[in-house]
DNA sequence: GTCTATAGTCCGATAGAC
DNA sequence: GTCTATCGGACTATAGAC
């Protein structure tokens, strides 16, 4: 019985953003306090400022890990669909990121929750988000699709995740899936125009 | 010199929501309190607390003020565009809900300001925007250009406003004009397909 | 209708034991 | 590395003068 104990597997920082995000993402971004956040870890507060010495450490930490994550998934996304020679075209990486971002998992459980979590107290932490987003903007204008189309695309993408995040969007399972549908045809089929 | 005092001719709710409005979008929905506001607006937190009795109260007063206004402003802009005889067509509305939504000032200053501090701290109080946007949904299934296309646009409406909310948006001024005329764009010359 | 003063709560952060 | 205990500050809301 010495070694069945599964749940604290991963490391403590691990555990304490995951608490950190569901806080965020049920509860809303002003309930993610120190206190919620240990109590939901199963640590106490001193604890928590051991592993994130200030409140603004975890949401930094938030921030990075999210973004981390997205581009792990959606390069292995890429590499997996990619079947040629050499590195994959950027379009492949733009209809990987966006695959990632509108999984159903993520988009509900950690995508947006760090930022929204960022905005409401310190909007500076989100500087790296826009970096990120400019990154892919330049890609745009290089793409197939055109810049018109693969800007409108990307808006979409945040648009739905986005509304999800603050429970906005009232679109039923069906019609959602529809709309991921359409977008990753609309990325997909690239540049033959009317 | 008696006459010369113009600051004050608005209602009192009315200076005290756009007060509310101002710091969200500029420090943070963390940063709306009751102190805040009232300093903001220019009076005592006991005459904030007079209009508005409790904090959730003001989070109510500032998303139905927004809804009210982007309707009212809708309203006017399609029949001001509609030249035929009869009510305008569903389009005309909701291109002009998207142009209203998409205007410099209003997104900047007003729109979804409301809703981020209304989720930041009670999700239960953007039920109205929900039902609202449901509205729009049933509506995009008969418009000419199609449910896919309509919920495409909207999504890219909702995730341009969103993104500038968060400080989040990359776009250049020239760059965002050219978006925002190929959505308008892409409503008006509507179900052409290719 | 607007103000001051204050009660009572919650939060972030520190100090120090283990 | 994790805990308890606690301080100082900020917050919402109330009571009552003007």
């Amino acid at each position: 019985m010495t070694d069945a104990e599964p749940p604290a597997v991963q490391p403590s920082t691990e555990r304490l953003l995951d608490a950190a995000e569901r806080l965020v993402v049920e509860r809303g971004a002003a309930h993610l306090t120190l206190d919620a956040v240990a109590a939901e870890a199963g640590v106490s507060k001193g604890g928590l400022l051991y592993h994130f010495p200030s409140k603004a450490a975890l949401l930094d930490g938030m921030v990075q890990r999210h973004l981390r994550e997205v581009d792990e998934r959606a390069a292995q996304h890429a590499l997996t669909t990619w079947s040629g020679a050499g590195p994959p075209p950027p379009e492949l990486y733009f209809a990987a990121r966006m695959r990632v971002a509108l999984e159903k998992g993520s988009s509900h459980r950690a995508i947006g929750a760090a930022m929204l979590a960022a905005a409401a107290t310190n909007p500076t932490l989100l500087d790296p988000c826009r970096q990120r987003a400019r990154a892919a903007i330049d890609e745009m204008a290089q793409l197939p699709l055109g810049f018109d189309r693969a800007a409108i695309v990307h808006l979409a993408v945040d648009g739905l995740i986005l509304s999800e995040l603050l429970h906005l969007s009232p679109f039923t399972e069906q019609e959602r899936s529809r709309i991921v549908a359409a977008l990753l045809n609309a990325v997909q089929t690239c540049g033959q125009k009317p």
